[in-house]
DNA sequence: ATATAGTATATCGTATACGATTTTACAAAG
DNA sequence: CTTTGTAAAATCGTATACGATATACTATAT
C-alpha cells in the first residue's frame, strides 16, 4: 500500500488530505491503533508524522492522551488571519504575473464561481490562492502560507462555511484586475478583505454553533 | 536524567539549545545512536524530536541518510530575512510598551553593548528581540519569529559573525527611542535595517568562507 | 439513585528488534 | 599508485514489545 518515500512523509500527506476532505475533523483525537490498522503500517511512522503536524499547529498534542486535530479558537483565528494576510499580501506585492497566469487565475475563479458542490468549491478557492502566489520566489514564506491555508480550509470544510460565493469570486476577479493593471496596493487591499471575509464567516459559524471559545 | 514531560519535548529543547551553543553545527549529520547514548534514551523520542525540527526548517531530513542541521543558502537567507522582518515589524507596530519594558529593553541593550564574549553577546541580542515583541498578543506569529530567530542566531554563532556591535546596539537604542516617542514607522524602519545588517553579515562571512551557495 | 473505589481494557510513550540501506574498510586488478 | 569490486560494519526506518497512564466498566457504600 504505502510504497516509495518514507511512510512518515506519505502518512503526513494522507492526514492533511483527510483533514481537507473532512474525514478527520477539528477536535477529534486521532487514534493511532485505528490509523495504523487502516493504513497497514505500525504506529511508529504515524507518530512521527503527527509530531511534525503539531509543529505547524494543525495537530495538538496532549501528553498521555494523544494527538488531536486542533480546534480553532477565536484568538487563534485572528492570529492566523493576521499572519496569512500580511504574508500573502507581501507575496502578491512581489510575485511576477504573466498573461498566462492571469488567464489561469480567471479560469480557476470562473470554475469557483460556477461550482455549487461545497468540497469542490473549497478546493478551487484553495487552488486560486495557490496559483496567486505560485511565482513568488520565497519558498519559506510560501510554506508558512500553505500551512495556514490548509488549516483555514479545513475549518471552512468542518463547518460547511458557505461563503457568499459571489462576493468572494468577485473579490478574486478584482484582485486579478488589479494585478493586470499593475495596481499592487489595490490587489493587496482586496486580498486583505478576502481573507477577512473567510475568517469572519468561520467565526460567525462558531457563534451560531457555540463550539469553541 | 530526562524526567517530566515527554522525552521528545525535552530532547527538542536540548537540541535547540545545543545548536544555539554551537555544539551542533550547520551541515553536520545528527547521529541518532550517539545522541541516544549521550542522553541515555532510545532513538525513538530523538527521531520524533528531529522530525519536528525538520518542520521548522532548522533540521533537514534526507531519506536513508538521516537528519542534518540545515545549512543556510543565500536564497534561504533572504527568504527568512524577509519573513522575520515583516513579521517582527508587524509585531512592534502593534505591541504595547510600558515604561518598565522600555527600561528593561535599554538595560538588555546596555549589557549587549558592553559584553565582549561572543556567546553572551548573541544571547543578549536574542533576548533584546524577544523582549521587543513580548507583549504582542499574536502567539502564532511569535512562534514563527522565534523559529526563524533561532536559526539566524545559530548561523551567527556558527560563523562567529561579529556584528559591528556599536552599530547594532545603536540601532537597538534608536528603536527604543522611536517606541518611546510613539513613532512606530521609525521603529520599524530601524528594525528592518537591523535585521538586514545581521543577514548581510552572515552572507559576507559566507562569501569569505566559500561554504554554501 | 448517586458517588466512590476497584478492576479491566485500551492506548500512550519509549525501548528494543530487525530488515533495508548506506558507509567504511579492504582486497584485487590495472 | 589508483580504481574497482566486495564484504563487513554502521545506521536508518519501521515493526513489535512492554511498562505507564487514561478510560471504561463494575461493585460497593451511602
Amino acid at each position: 500500500m504505502l510504497v516509495k518515500n518514507t511512510f512518515r512523509k506519505e502518512i503526513k500527506e494522507i492526514l492533511i488530505e483527510a483533514m481537507l476532505q473532512g474525514e478527520i475533523e477539528p477536535g477529534i483525537r486521532i487514534s493511532l491503533p485505528e490509523l495504523a490498522k487502516k493504513l497497514e503500517v505500525s504506529v511508529t511512522p504515524i507518530r512521527e508524522a503527527l509530531t511534525q503536524l503539531t509543529e505547524i499547529g494543525i495537530v495538538t498534542y496532549i501528553p498521555n492522551r494523544g494527538f488531536f486535530v486542533t480546534e480553532l479558537t477565536k484568538n487563534e483565528a485572528s492570529d492566523i488571519f493576521e499572519v496569512i494576510t500580511i504574508l500573502e499580501c507581501k507575496a502578491i506585492e512581489k510575485a511576477e504575473y504573466s498573461n498566462e497566469q492571469l488567464i489561469e487565475l480567471r479560469k480557476i475563479n470562473r470554475a469557483f464561481e460556477q461550482t455549487i458542490e461545497p468540497t469542490q468549491k473549497l478546493k478551487l478557492d484553495m487552488e486560486f490562492h495557490q496559483k496567486l502566489i505560485e511565482n513568488y520566489s520565497n519558498v519559506y514564506l510560501k510554506k508558512i502560507i500553505e500551512d495556514i491555508r490548509t488549516r483555514i480550509f479545513m475549518y471552512e470544510f468542518h463547518f460547511m462555511v458557505t461563503q457568499p460565493i459571489q462576493t468572494s469570486a468577485e473579490m478574486h476577479n478584482h484582485i486579478i484586475d488589479a494585478l493586470e493593471n499593475g495596481d499592487r496596493p489595490k490587489a493587496k487591499e482586496i486580498l486583505h478583505a478576502n481573507w477577512s471575509l473567510s475568517i469572519q464567516n468561520i467565526l460567525a459559524t462558531y457563534k451560531s454553533k457555540d463550539l469553541c471559545d
